[in-house]
RNA sequence: GCGGGUAUAGCUUAGUGGUAAAGCUCCAGCCUUCCAAGCUGGCUACGUGGGUUCGAUUCCCACUACCCGCUCCA
């Protein structure tokens, strides 16, 4: 490992210890010794994620008049995903070498023609050891017989409990020959028998019903693997219940489920995951200016909460890497401690979804414009973000630790979170100053309970308030609001119901007017 | 899916074939007039399941989870 990847991996390790020790993020069922992949937000990071969510929805739905929302159902309908391409379509059937254990996809392994030697299993008469497991080798024309002999013991081989043993010594049992020709069941590569393809299912598949059997198809359901479906579906709906005109779009926040998927790099990759999809309708003739626009859009977005344009990367999929639909696919990435990965995907998919669900359904998912008189199949732009990762990259993002010097001319380090007020799970801490006096502490609820309906703020009156101050930092907290003795007036008559107001990131300090407190906070977090 | 590594308190680590130590954190109390002060007290751990053993957190096996490298990611 390289110095700085060795470096990265600390950081990594450092975000995730303190996602765990203040409250971000739990792995799912701990204390049962976890679910593989699954991760649960806890008090900080619920909150973290409201204020992505809420503040994307607030962007895209509420302050455009093009936009509205849908929050459609998860278990999803099997013929929606057969028309989509989900079910059967996308999944392409896997083997592995049982050798090599290199996994080859089976419409692509070439056809082999030759002497199949097939075996039993082997034993190693010293140990008393053996095992019984039908294997294969396939020869093909001029191979000596003996190779196909090596490969076997060296396949049992892997089996044995005592690595001692050489692959030489084994006993080859129950071998014998058959003439096989244009078969797909052996590895090109060295010809050992390859698993039965099996169609990767990368959708969680489940019954409905509670006395469904597990063999009725009729009854089979999916969770759904990406919130875009419901859009297409409800497509028409949509449409005609709220006089729309293109172009539009329907957006939509909620979790999708991928199977497949190979849990890493904490949550980055999950089998549950949150989207933040929009799906915008247009005229064919707009598909590819809108992407551009939408690609822009976002990159804004990504500034507002905090995301600097200079720690993202836009990658123009090429030709050859994107759907076989999609006419133009940006990926917006990330600049995490673990590499550069993927936040969003900003897709021109043409009027690839809309066209299948049409065919899938029977019914007609045209759109009339009154004015041109033109009835055709609305084209879209999908900017679909990952909202898991979005979380992800703002504590990355704000992870900062610096070195300050103390009082005492000692270097100490200050641990800060340093999130966009918008996206900050706490936007002020209240704090009196002491805690046994009952005037300060009695001032500092009534902040509290005056700040409470428009904000989540937190009080604390535990411990020196400097230790206060860096409990915030290290969860984010913008602002820390303290009440003193200048509050009460009794240092001068014109400081009293003023606070101190101490900012996160500069540490620096100023007074306020109790009154004054929730505008300017309220601004700050808009 | 394959290979390698790891698993002790909330966190970071120590240690042992006779059930465990420390720092930080946290909680309570005292004290404290602005950046992790101090004092007193307190809670909390050997990932799970087997095996060997009089006895296992320690040795062995399996499982699970996490990390790293491949593979995969419509």
């Amino acid at each position: 490992m390289s110095d700085a990847s060795k470096k990265d991996s600390e950081l990594m390790k450092k975000i995730v210890s303190l996602c765990k020790s203040r409250g971000f993020i739990f792995q799912s069922a701990e204390i049962y010794g976890g679910l593989n992949g699954c991760w649960d937000y806890g008090p900080l990071g619920a909150e973290l994620k409201r204020n992505l969510k809420d503040y994307w929805w607030r962007r895209h739905v509420q302050e455009r008049d093009d936009i509205v929302g849908l929050d459609g159902s998860i278990l999803t309908h099997q013929d929606v995903l057969k028309a989509s391409g989900h079910v059967g379509g996308f999944s392409d059937p896997m083997c592995d070498c049982l050798l090599s254990k290199a996994r080859l996809r089976a419409d692509q392994i070439v056809p082999q023609t030759g002497t199949a030697y097939h075996f039993t299993g082997v034993t190693h008469e010293e140990s008393g050891w053996s095992i019984e497991k039908d294997y294969s080798v396939l020869l093909t024309e001029g191979q000596d017989p003996n190779k196909a002999r090596k490969t076997a013991r060296l396949y049992y081989s892997q089996f044995l409990t005592d690595k001692q043993i050489s692959p030489k010594k084994l006993e080859l049992k129950g071998e014998s020959t058959e003439e096989v020709s244009d078969s797909t069941r052996y590895n090109p590569e060295n010809g050992s028998l390859l698993t039965e393809p099996r169609a990767f299912n990368l959708m969680f598949k489940t019954q409905m019903g509670a006395s469904a059997d597990e063999n009725d198809e009729s009854a089979v359901a999916y969770l759904r693997p990406e919130t875009a479906q419901s859009i297409f579906v409800q497509f028409k709906n949509v449409l005609e219940t709220n006089r729309l005109k293109l172009p539009f779009g329907i957006a939509q926040i909620g979790k999708s489920f991928r199977n497949e998927i190979n849990p890493r790099n904490f949550t980055f990759r999950s089998r549950e995951f949150e989207q933040m999809e929009i799906e915008y309708f247009c005229h064919p003739d707009d598909g590819m200016a809108l992407t551009e626009e939408w690609l822009e859009a976002r990159l804004k977005f990504y500034e507002e909460i905090g995301i600097p344009r200079e720690h993202l990367h836009i990658l123009d999929v090429p030709d050859g890497e994107r759907a076989f639909y999609s006419k133009k696919t940006y990926d917006i990435e990330y600049e995490f401690p673990f590499g550069i990965q993927e936040l969003e995907g900003v897709a021109y998919r043409t009027d690839y979804d809309l066209s299948v669900h049409q065919k899938g359904s029977g019914k007609s998912l045209e759109y009339f414009d009154d004015q041109k008189k033109e009835k055709f199949i609305a084209h879209v732009v999908e900017p679909s973000a990952g909202c898991d990762r979005t979380i992800l990259a703002l504590i990355c993002e704000a992870f900062d630790e610096e070195t300050i010097t103390n009082d005492k001319g000692k270097d100490e380090t200050r641990t800060v979170m340093r999130f966009d007020p918008k996206m900050a799970p706490i936007k002020a801490a209240i704090l009196p100053l002491l805690k046994n006096k009952p005037e300060l502490v009695d001032k500092a609820r009534e902040v509290q309970k005056a700040l409470q309906p428009f904000m989540n703020v937190f009080y604390d009156d535990g411990g020196a308030i400097g230790r206060r101050y860096r409990r915030q930092d290290e969860v984010g907290t913008p602002f820390c609001i303290t009440i003193d003795f200048e509050t009460l007036g009794e240092e001068a008559a014109d400081l009293k119901d003023t606070v101190t107001v101490r900012e996160r990131d500069s540490m620096e300090q100023s007074r306020m007017p109790i009154s004054e407190l929730l505008p300017f906070l309220l601004e700050k977090i808009h």
